[in-house]
DNA sequence: TCTGGGGTCCTAGGACCC
DNA sequence: TCTGGGGTCCTAGGACCC
């Protein structure tokens, strides 16, 4: 058995907790360079407004509606979200931390009554930590991940499911013939793993609801749209096929992509951008002890804006697996310059870190040639910038190639809604009296 | 004028092997 | 006219997730 614990709503959430006059509104958190709606309040989707739409697009809006528009504050997410995990961790023995604002909990083992249990949860972190939750639980995950949607949208629009399934809903303890009135009264193209593609052409072959999936025979599924599809549908049935993932893998790739604030032209500040991608991988790299074989970088025009496109990448080969900032973003630069092209209006370049291995466990080299002097010593620079940056702040300590500019800002984020950090700077700290 | 960022898994097809 | 069988590894692309 398990539970799905998600926040409501999260980023507008997180929000309102500083700022409680924006409860009751409708609220958009945007995207990097205030881009597009990334969250949405009960409000804000009321007006109609899709999750992921340019803000361009609605921000008429904020006079006709009075929709309040944020940048994201990924900084105060992130610290609300380690808060609010640390409760939703009590409902059960095991924890998966699925994404900023989700976690699955392993029920296995736990006695009395569930929904009671995960309401007095859901009452704690609503009283502790300020954010609404919904909670949904289930045989599977993919029934806890629906049991979450029917409990959050029973909430949200009243009449769409029994009232007392709002909030906390578990499926599991749910009559046969009730547990067919919810599954019918569902769309598929909610199901976990049933995205727009999918959800298509189930709906063409007649198969519109999620009670038509359950009845649907797995090898069907399988036949038809593949494993993952099959492994959906016995999920959906009862038949756990995916399990608990407690303690996170390390990441098989390492990203670190930008859209720009404006157009860039210039290659010495593509290169300023590139170099300062690099940095900012090799330190999660770093972080997960973890060295990269190959380093991708590209660079690309708007794909929505006429004029000239360009969109070109390069994968560039290490000499031997690191983790050193210098070396990954030497290579980026290398790579850069080779497929760069005057002439353009740059939107969007990154580097991506491939063939990623652990440091502990690094492949030994024939002794061809002289090892070169201070690698070593390269490590432990690394590791001390890291501490400096970790205790002074992200670019107290950077490479030349990711300054060139000064701070210029010639290529940098748009983001001129943001929010103070609230709980992770002291000098963003709310005052309760001035 | 203005359109995010960071991931995972699976499959098909090509290169190559014996 | 006619061209085996079985396997591995790698890559690109598609679909999905939040």
């Amino acid at each position: 058995m398990y539970a799905l614990v998600d926040g409501n709503n999260f980023y507008v959430s997180c929000e309102r907790v500083f700022r409680p006059s924006l409860e009751g509104r409708p609220v958009v958190v945007l995207s990097n360079n205030d881009g597009c709606a990334i969250a949405r309040s009960n409000e804000a989707k009321a007006l109609g407004i899709k999750m992921g739409v340019p803000w361009f697009k609605i921000r008429h809006l904020e006079e006709q509606a009075s929709l309040v528009a944020l940048s994201a504050n990924f900084t105060l997410y992130a610290d609300m979200s380690d808060r609010m995990m640390s409760l939703a961790a009590g409902l059960g023995p095991e924890q998966e931390i699925y994404s900023i604002d989700e976690s699955f909990i392993g029920l296995h083992g736990v006695r009395g009554d569930l929904v009671d249990r995960a309401r007095k949860i859901r009452a704690r972190i609503y009283q502790w930590v300020g954010i609404p939750c919904g909670i949904g639980i289930g045989q599977t995950k993919t029934l806890a991940k629906l049991a979450n949607h029917i409990a959050k949208t029973a909430e949200r629009k009243p009449g769409s499911y029994p009232t007392d399934l709002a909030q906390v809903c578990n499926l599991a303890a749910l009559p046969a013939s009730d547990l067919d009135v919810v599954l019918s009264a569902t769309e598929v193209g909610e199901v976990w793993g049933v995205g727009p593609r999918i959800g298509k052409q189930l709906r063409d072959a007649g198969i519109c609801t999620v009670l038509d999936l359950v009845h649907m025979p797995p090898h069907v599924a399988r036949d038809r749209w593949g494993v993952v599809m099959e492994r959906t549908v016995r999920e959906l049935q009862g038949e756990a096929c995916i399990g608990l993932q407690g303690s996170p893998e390390p990441k098989q790739q390492i990203a670190c992509t930008r859209s720009f604030g404006r157009p860039v032209t210039e290659l010495r500040h593509l290169e300023e951008a590139v170099s300062e991608f690099a940095s900012r991988a090799a330190e999660k790299l770093r972080r997960q002890r973890h060295l990269a074989g190959q380093i991708l970088v590209f660079a690309r025009t708007s794909p929505f804006r006429e004029g000239p496109r360009f969109s070109r990448s390069i994968v560039v080969p290490l000499r031997r697996p690191t983790s050193v900032t210098s070396d990954l973003a030497g290579a980026a630069l290398d790579g850069l310059r080779a497929i760069y092209r005057p002439g353009f209006q740059m939107a969007k370049a990154g580097v991506m870190l491939l063939d990623l291995v652990s440091a502990d466990h690094v492949q030994g080299e024939l002794a061809l040639e002289e090892e070169p002097a201070g690698l070593r010593d390269r490590d432990r620079l690394m590791a001390a910038m890291d501490m400096v940056n970790e205790r002074f702040g992200k670019r107290t300590l950077l490479l030349a190639s990711s300054d060139i500019e000064q701070g210029q800002g010639t290529w940098g984020m748009k983001q001129v809604r943001r929010t103070p950090r609230y709980t992770t700077s002291w000098a963003e700290m709310p005052l309760a009296r001035a």
